[in-house]
DNA sequence: CACATTCGTCTACACTTGTCATCGTGGTTA
DNA sequence: TAACCACGATGACAAGTGTAGACGAATGTG
């Protein structure tokens, strides 16, 4: 799974939703958020090619000004990346920080009513099996189990330090 | 913020634990996860310097084979830092994507009896103001406020054709 | 059948990241 | 005090990323 650049995710992003798009289109949909050359857009649309995140097809229909128009189009869905991206940022954060970080986005993300009930319902779920601590995983002799007090600003000097 | 690359997460997970740490023992607790060498290490400790996430105190207690031994610590709390670079990397993610994105962390993250209370107690509280569903922002022209529908491909076809 | 247009590819360059060797300096030890 | 060693700094180099100009091939137009 390669990583995908903040300026491919802004191309991805616009395939996913465009679900076909040609280069020239794109590259005018681009532009309205970014100011970057035709040159540009292509380049980073080559390298979302070869990472294996989108392929081309010939578009049947030859609009007028468009000669051999190829179409972008995405190979996995926006969800199924999202989803890999998300566990692989996830991976670099000590086990014991992963909760704390979801309770951060949780309160932060933009949720609608259906989000919230699905949310609610997966934890119902979790909350018969989960462990009472998650110890942290950072592999340094650290035996820490902590977050157990209310927000985890017991032992946390640390937390308090925050610039 | 400046980034924080994988390399430098290793790196600053163990000072956060450790609090305070010579170059020496944190260069022997790197090297149990990774087979970098003591320069490697030292570089991302001073690349996390420049870039403001540790800095270095001089240890008063010149522990006898360790002349002049320098004591990293963090500038910012764990929780702060994760945070800001979680909220970053889903500034990636188009809003109508961050609550399904989140779903498959809640379903996935380890968590702990108490996570699990916080964010229901979020969840509960949010769910007062709630829209009842998130539009797309992805800048595209997209009207797309999808997520109920089940196919959203109704202009798409137009949009894409008129060039 | 030339021509202009447009497309995808190639090349380029500065900067970041992963990875490491070397060096100067200043305390430690004999 | 002389030899030594660890520490931080500097330099290096390949690969990835942000950004873009130039080029050759395909194609509709006159």
């Amino acid at each position: 799974m390669d990583s995908i650049s903040p300026a491919e995710w802004s191309v991805l992003r616009i395939i996913w939703t465009e679900k076909h798009v040609t280069a020239r289109r794109l590259i005018a949909l681009v532009s309205s958020q970014h100011a970057w050359s035709a040159s540009t857009v292509k380049t980073l649309l080559a390298r979302l090619r070869t990472k294996g995140y989108v392929r081309t097809l010939r578009s049947d229909a030859t609009t007028s000004q468009s000669p051999r128009a190829w179409v972008y189009e995405a190979t996995m869905s926006e969800s199924s990346v999202i989803n890999a991206q998300t566990s692989d940022f996830f991976s670099h954060i000590c086990a014991m920080h992963q909760g704390p970080a979801l309770i951060h986005l949780v309160q932060t993300v933009p949720l609608s009513q259906k989000n919230i009930r699905d949310l609610q319902k997966i934890l119902e779920k979790r909350a018969a099996s989960a462990p009472s601590s998650v110890p942290c995983d950072c592999e340094c002799g650290c035996a820490q189990t902590a977050e157990t007090g209310t927000n985890e600003a017991t032992q946390t000097d640390e937390v308090t330090s925050h610039a």
